[in-house]
DNA sequence: GCTGAGGATGTAAGCGTTTACAAGTTTTTG
DNA sequence: CAAAAACTTGTAAACGCTTACATCCTCAGC
């Protein structure tokens, strides 16, 4: 079938050579926007491009100009598909993409699943000789993080904060946020909370909103049982299942369960539901990141929104600006706002 | 804050001058498998190597050998994001991702948006001099497909199918898949079945179904009156709850509704429910592609499954097999199969 | 009409690899 | 032990482009 042309593709020098130019000059009007070259030969070169289909090639491009003009996305996935939440990283993808289109770039995307060799993933960087590298990873350590923004690459974190003044991220404000919600729950009269925290021991996000839920308590002068903040290994609906249910079963009971995943909440709130009461009269739910099921029946989370599409076109600017920025750039963080989402899972504390 | 280390990147010259061998040696210790190198100068190249942190350039390998061993996938998404589903392209894109990693290939990504023009589709395809296309577009046009598999870079469409014999792809079958759906309702004893069609004036997948539908009906003998086949502009959740709105109020009602996508269907169930009937008793529905939404409350949809992560996959596979594939390739096509999931929103006609 | 400035064009080097071919070295063989 | 065979290594060209520098024109100014 179709039996392919060998015609191996046009060079700059076949269109030279057609336009009675030298290779210098095709090469400027491909390049130069201000016209340094005359008129007529501009249309002649052209011409020759245009009948030769001539397209420059990009490698070669790439190995003169020393810049690839490609960025490229990790996703770092420890538990594959559990962990892999559509929404959330389609929202990355998304907005990463619409900036790096309009910027005429182009985007390598690369997923880095279970517990990779944290040496294989800082190879795995540096192996294609990107200009810019977005970091997706809830749990890769800090000094690997550094590792990775010591070399010349600049990397950003999208929607997970780093410790170190010395690591680009942007990210939204986890501990703000979770306070803002905590104390929505205080505002309805709540004063036992109990906080389903999932992997605080890896995870920076869980760390911080747990944070934000131990600030608000604090601030208002309320105490936490220990029993009443339950770490889980991951963000995973049956983690919450479980948990809800020990919580059930303790003489002192919550009254308001702030779950720092919509994941937990989904499953606490099955819990809830199966022993018999309602959730946002008899306990109020509160969860975290306004996944779509959480919006539709039989759920309708009071949760917090935060715009990936949003967060990560804001992240993509910012590494396109390091890119840019001649002369070594410097590390920024940035935070993203957040929208406290009030449904009918949260209700005034009962009497 | 961390200034820039100027150094230039290590090149071959830098680890044959420390090695005190050749370029060319060096460059063999890189590439080649079963050695051709003495054991001893092997050691000290790779400790040059190591101690320059030598990462051998990756834009003038891929200008000598003129491969990139980059794959572009381009989502032509006609009405973004309204047609955006999520989990349908993410089941494409972790297919391919895990096929092309383990071949130690770049994934590029590349979102086609709203309806550009079709030469430039045809340009940013050869724009990045990849290896070869996956193509995921439900309208792009047969010329211009063909347009692109005409250049010598291998293109494979991923989940919609061409007419033209010189296209290649991987899909289900949407004809026999629909045939097998309408049997199903045809078997539980409906007669008066409607089909909520889709844009099949522009989309392939929904031309198919519909045929697929025709031939059952024709195959048992049942006729299908005019008003019984309705087209919409697209796969959409409010054309599905319109056009059944419609239905309800013709006064020869169909007991069965064949709706050729998930949203058309769960739009259909909101218009039956709000009228009064039950879904599956008064009304069966029956839907197309299995999106998680429609096997949770308040839905319970009995549709057809298709594996999209093992359809890319193999598709992906189809596209490596033709980039490797010396003098030319042949174009191929590939039908994965479906499955049928029964859920209660289909149940025997009623008396 | 000549000079010189400034703009248009050409020449050639260089980007960092791979690889054909040549040259040199070691091993095998009779 | 010499010649042939088999390895190992080095030299240099090539991939297709950009760009510094050199050269050549054109035309303004006198």
């Amino acid at each position: 079938m179709t039996p392919k042309k060998p015609t191996p593709p046009a060079t700059i020098y076949d269109v030279a050579r057609k336009s009675k130019v030298s290779i210098a000059t095709v090469s400027r009007v491909l390049n130069k926007k201000n016209s340094v070259v005359t008129e007529k030969t501009r249309l002649q070169v052209l011409e020759a491009i245009k009948e030769l289909n001539f397209k420059p090639n990009i490698s070669a491009r790439r190995l003169v100009s020393n810049r690839t003009n490609l960025i490229e996305i990790f996703f770092h996935i420890n538990n594959f598909p559990v962990n892999f939440k559509s929404d959330w990283y389609n929202g990355i993808l998304v907005g990463a993409t619409q900036v790096i289109q309009s910027h005429n770039l182009g985007l390598l995307i690369n997923f880095l699943v279970g517990i990779p060799d944290p040496q294989e993933i800082v190879d795995r960087v540096f192996q294609n000789n990107v200009d810019g590298v977005l970091m997706i990873s809830p749990s890769l350590e800090e000094k690997h993080l550094l590792e990775l923004s010591r070399q010349s690459t600049p990397v950003v974190m999208v929607g997970h904060r780093a410790q170190s003044p010395d690591i680009s991220f942007v990210d939204t404000n986890n501990i703000e946020a979770s306070e803002m919600m905590v104390e929505h729950l205080i505002n309805l009269g709540h004063k036992k909370i109990a906080c389903l925290a999932g992997p605080i021991h890896n995870v920076q996000n869980a760390k911080d909103r747990l944070e934000g839920f131990k600030n608000a308590m604090a601030k208002h002068g309320l105490s936490v049982p220990k029993n009443f903040i339950v770490p889980s290994d991951g963000f995973i609906k049956h983690n919450g299942y479980d948990e809800m249910k020990k919580l059930l079963k303790l003489s002192e009971k919550p009254t308001a369960i702030y779950a720092c995943d919509d994941m937990l909440a989904m499953g606490a709130w099955d819990a809830v539901t199966e022993a018999g009461l309602k959730v946002g009269k008899d306990i109020s739910i509160a969860g975290y990141d306004d996944i779509p099921a959480v919006s539709v029946a039989p759920y309708s989370l009071t949760t917090i929104r935060q715009d990936m599409e949003g967060l990560s076109a804001a992240a993509t600017r910012l590494l396109i600006s390091q890119i840019k920025s001649p002369e070594g750039f410097v590390p920024s963080q940035q935070y993203e706002s957040t929208k406290l989402i009030v449904r009918s899972s949260t209700g005034p504390a009962p009497k």
